[in-house]
DNA sequence: ACCCTATCTGCACACGTGTTCATAGTCACC
DNA sequence: GGTGACTATGAACACGTGTGCAGATAGGGT
């Protein structure tokens, strides 16, 4: 009764409104708030003809019950925080995008993080002021803070590109050197011998296992990279220093890093140059992105294959959330050879 | 001293460690649970000392104040929902990006939806469980479900790329038609009369403005369009709709919907068809992606700028999250010519 | 010495929900 | 009709935090 005196107070219409509480649907139905509550949960008895009453009333009045309320007394909040890559790199873009899919697939809410502003800040800042259920951090390189943080929170991490060794942190690679190794066995089957790799920014755990997987499989043949540049990642990147690259040295095997930095590259030497792709050179990628098949650039690459991956996070996921403290996991995913015409 | 008891039991590290709460920093540094929420609240008082020694032990224990419990006697949960648009699509791969960081930015934490599953689809999910400050939706057509239940929920909408008239429902979109015409009279002035037009999906409301604006400069001129079809906006679409179009018809203008078409249409005009662009044929684009000044492709096209787009969104949101019962506003953004090499 | 004020702190309530517990009501069966 | 079993429901508590209110402490002025 003390109540009624309190919703009465001028109808604040004008104000922000308020959003409809189990409090007010019960009241416009004559029940408890009790009442309300069960009839939005399947395992709790309930009258028929009184839930479906309830549950009219609520939809009239736009009910529903507010997660974030529910979510005190539960252990769970569904929420998942996800840093993400490099969206203007169009893998990235494409992992972020099915990552979210997935995420929502398996009833968990994605929150998505700028990758590019530093992760300390990011820490910083007051995302883990939300009890994230898990935090999935794509990037080549990690943060030690980052890791403490979730430590002390309890938030299991989900590595995405980069292996960690920490307590209930998983991660999930692609087999980089092994896929780049196919890639130099396929070019020097073709007969290609004078290689070089137009590498990522050093601070990438896979930049440098392709590096290392295509030195390895030259090493074998008896050969070594004529040069090794860097680039960073980027379209433009990688003209820039195939460019140089390719007035520099006699080449006829161009190993990029990804495929951005590849099309980069043939736009130089096919237009720029007057090479010839791939009578005189062969120019080669690494994640397969949908452009990597468009007829206009046909590239040969390896193939990191995304659905693969973001069923591996979501596999990861659900199996820490599981058992918390399970030992660390890391799922490797294969990289296939994509033969088309740029080798 | 009853909580003792409670805290007693069997310590139970093994299980799911539980995140520290203000009343577990209370117990470890001597004080009670309200100095603890002072020690992080700027207008409390609180001793420096005290402060000092309360936020070292916190730093310790990793405690952090649960946003979700503070968030419930708040007004605002700083939760912003975005429903992506089609993330395959490169434009929209961009303003999903830099929306991102502007929401951080902003003090606003977004939860990505996947806009690919039906908008009915994702009003019964339950999203709108979490009482979110506000819903960012990237599409072209509205859904009505979705525009209701936000209402019910007073939860404010801003719509990206179509006009919704609503209370309490913002919109931004770029000024298409006007853009078309620029594009429309650089063709004409450049002495092209045989114009056909690859669009996009019917439901796209930028789609119909685009094609509008290209009819109404065409009819200036006293001509109007040779052909139209449609495409599903991507590369793929665009390239196989564009041979049908180039093969059935004798154009010299291809004015395309979006810059992924005009890519794909480019490729096929040129390497397929044997066609000299821009000697014969031009071929335009509209959004100005990163690609299109790529050197390969060095599209004309008319920039639909996102960060200014981006922009328009904060500021919406911002103005209507101050004044909830403020009239609907439209912002429009000019797309200027990019006068590039296939025109 | 006393009082008033300014500064600090703890208690208690509110936020909105899920869930346990006890109780009222119903029905069947002896 | 009485008793037991069972169902349905409301009151009360817990989740973790911010904050109003009152009380306590200290310090200074008369």
């Amino acid at each position: 009764m003390t109540e009624d005196d309190g919703s009465m107070k001028f109808a604040p219409a004008d104000a922000a409104p308020r959003r409809a509480t189990a409090m007010d649907v019960a009241r416009a139905a004559g029940v408890s708030r009790s009442a309300v509550s069960r009839a939005f949960s399947q395992t709790a008895y309930l009258d028929t003809d009184k839930r479906d009453h309830i549950r009219r009333i609520a939809a009239e009045m736009g009910y529903r019950p507010n997660a974030l309320a529910a979510g005190l007394n539960r252990t769970r909040s569904n929420l998942v925080g996800i840093v993400a890559g490099d969206v203007g790199n169009l893998y990235d873009a494409q992992l972020l995008s099915r990552l979210v899919s997935g995420l929502t697939a398996a009833g968990k809410w994605p929150v998505v993080l700028d990758g590019s502003v530093g992760a300390d800040r990011l820490v910083a800042t007051d995302i883990f002021a939300y009890p994230l259920d898990a935090m999935i951090v794509r990037g080549g390189s990690v943060d030690p803070v980052m890791v403490d943080t979730c430590a002390k929170l309890h938030i299991p991490l989900v590595f995405l590109g980069c292996v960690v060794d920490a307590p209930a942190v998983d991660s999930i690679v692609c087999r980089n050197a092994e896929g780049m190794a196919r890639i130099a066995d396929l070019l020097l089957n073709r007969g290609r011998r004078r290689f070089a790799f137009l590498g990522g920014p050093a601070q990438w755990a896979s930049q440098q296992q392709r590096l290392q997987g295509l030195c390895d499989a030259l090493a074998q043949a008896g050969l070594q990279l004529i040069a090794t540049e860097s680039a960073d990642f980027s379209h433009q990147g990688g003209a820039k220093v195939a460019r140089r690259l390719l007035q520099d040295h006699d080449l006829d095997a161009l190993v990029c890093a990804n495929d951005a930095m590849a099309i980069g590259a043939l736009g130089v030497a096919r237009h720029d140059l007057g090479l010839n792709v791939p009578a005189d050179l062969s120019i080669t990628g690494f994640d397969d992105v949908d452009m990597a098949s468009w007829p206009c650039f046909d590239l040969t690459t390896a193939c990191n294959p995304v659905e693969e991956t973001v069923a591996g996070v979501i596999e990861l996921l659900e199996a820490r959330l599981a058992t918390p403290s399970a030992p660390s996991r890391r799922i490797q995913i294969d990289a296939h050879l994509v033969r088309r015409g740029t080798h």
